[in-house]
DNA sequence: TTGAAAGCGCTAACAG
DNA sequence: CTGTTAGCGCTTTCAA
């Protein structure tokens, strides 16, 4: 008895009735006699009957698995993973199961992992680019699946590209710190390689045109940004206010102002917004992405995508949002405000 | 030509040998001559033939997906996403694939995504439970699929399981503050009916035994957290020390401490660690859980699972590790060293 | 070493 | 409303 899984024959059997009615009863059609109906439900919990949902989708016409796979940079990481959990709201109020890996700026895994998710046929795919060139999902991927990236743009493959408005976002800190006074404003950025870090220079720049401050890049990590703020610092014509571009670069420059006691005196705007900011001394002022936003819009775009939309690809920015918390409003000078 | 994606006999037949012949030749079988061999991948290659995963499941012997289940409370959290993050790296090293989801406390939802990954023959299923009873678990599930729990133990299920030292952690806490002197220590804890606040208000309450402090629990939120920590301080033979029992909380003392100027003369210390503990003033004391190596010990036991280890099910306790950065090390009187 | 035939569990198409 | 037949894309068995 014990010989694998019940087939739906097996519940056939057992109910006394058809294969092809066993199949109507777990697929919910209406077209079946009530008493039937009954028999092959008991017939379904004695045997404890589960549908084999591959077989069924071989055979099945619209070839839909009910999955859709999610590459991101590092599941781990918070802004991952609350993106990660709004695709999964979206996904589930659609009855959509998610597939999910993480990158880790690794170009093959990229490749490899797109490959595996192809061979399980998910319906649709939702990307965080990271190799050079996506023009291998043109190969790997059965043309009728979509693709919606989200974070990075992508190359050499078409599809809708969700992003965060790095650029906009840091202009806009730019900005209010010119509001509140400064007119020397540095920049610490990180990987001037990345999208995301070449848009929010730019940003920057571009928002300070005619006066730019001192800007230092590539810094990987807390210790570097100190270093590199201390130096800042301690320098000629020291800036009155700092932007840094991600958030261990943030953390970097808060200790650096801490240790050198200007932590209420120079002003900081973080990219990325720090958790606990406001428990800090003082609060950090930060331009805050909005993941969950991110991951929701980019789950609609491929669920459109699924349902058959075919106009040209479409790039959408998520704005993000400046929260003044304290360390941004530190006054510049005798034009400051307030 | 475009009749759907090429299937094994399309490569059959564009590369001159027989169906069985391109199987061979797909899963790396040696046992085919060479020229055959090329022809075949040619023709792989051109067609841009991908193997169908369900297709060769359905007639496969061994019945593997290589997709194993995942479902925590919230992938979003920075708890269950480096758990996440774990599981999908020891995955990764055997090939297999995750399929993910979140249950918010809902025992139904729990269910329910079970059935689904189940539908879909996962080869294992890591689950953080929820409800109050996993007994579906043996109707709904195939019998041979292993299941391990993680974070909180099951019921009605057998199934490895893989749990953080709360209550030692708990213990370690209050003693590290005895040992500071402290005799008056107070918890602020969270919900009572979890099997975590359970344990960490145990592990308390046992390092405590002779001469228990004030202990408030099911506080929710920061606020209520807050307001609890300044009634405390302000009441007859106030704590000298708190041990807070979940994140949220610890962000509410914090609150409570800074607002009546005691955070540099009240210790305390936090399970769970908080982001940025070490920039606070003072820096956070905190007894810090290890969600990766949970997340890869229970990888691991499902690994040793799938592979036929047949022994009574394991319970297994990560231990956590108590940081120490300022806030825990605030002397309690005469007694107290350092 | 290669191939032909059968069939995994299910649904589509077409009868009854 | 119900049943029969064929076959999805692949691997198995067995024969050449």
């Amino acid at each position: 008895m014990t010989e694998g899984r019940p087939t739906m024959n097996d519940v056939a059997r057992h109910a006394g009735v058809s294969l092809k009615t066993v199949s109507r009863v777990v697929n919910g059609e209406t077209t079946v006699d009530p008493e039937l109906v009954a028999r092959v439900r008991a017939a379904v919990a004695t045997l404890h009957y589960r549908p084999h949902l591959g077989a069924s989708l071989l055979r099945r016409n619209d070839r839909r698995t009910g999955t859709i796979g999610l590459l991101l940079q590092d599941v781990g990481d918070p802004f991952s993973a609350v993106l990660h959990r709004a695709v999964e709201d979206a996904a589930r109020s659609r009855g959509l199961l998610l597939l999910t890996g993480s990158l880790d700026e690794d170009a093959d895994r990229e490749r490899e992992q797109a490959r595996a998710f192809a061979r399980r046929h998910t319906d649709g795919l939702i990307l965080a680019p990271v190799g050079p060139d996506q023009g291998y999902l043109a190969l790997d991927l059965p043309p009728d699946i979509p693709v919606v990236f989200v974070d990075r743009p992508a190359r050499g493959f078409a599809g809708d590209t969700v992003l965060a408005g790095d650029e906009a976002g840091a202009g806009e800190a730019v900005r209010h710190l010119l509001r509140h006074g400064h007119r020397r404003i540095a920049y610490l950025g990180g990987d001037r390689r990345s999208a995301t870090g070449r848009d929010r220079q730019r940003g920057f720049l571009r928002a300070l045109a005619d006066r730019p401050g001192p800007v230092v890049h590539d810094l990987p990590d807390p210790p570097a940004a100190e270093r590199a703020a201390i130096l800042l610092l301690h320098g000629p014509d020291p800036p009155t206010a700092i932007v840094t571009g991600r958030r261990p670069i943030t953390v970097g420059v808060i200790r650096a102002l801490r240790g050198l006691g200007r932590h209420r005196s120079v002003a900081l705007v973080g990219l990325d917004d720090l958790p606990l900011a406001d428990l800090l001394d003082p609060a950090v002022t930060a331009v805050a992405q909005d993941p969950a936003r991110i991951g929701r819009t980019a789950a609609d775009a491929l669920f459109e995508r699924i349902d058959g939309r075919d106009d040209p690809p479409r790039e959408i920015r998520i704005p993000t949002a400046l929260i003044p918390r304290g360390s941004g409003e530190i006054s510049g000078g005798p034009t400051g405000s307030s």
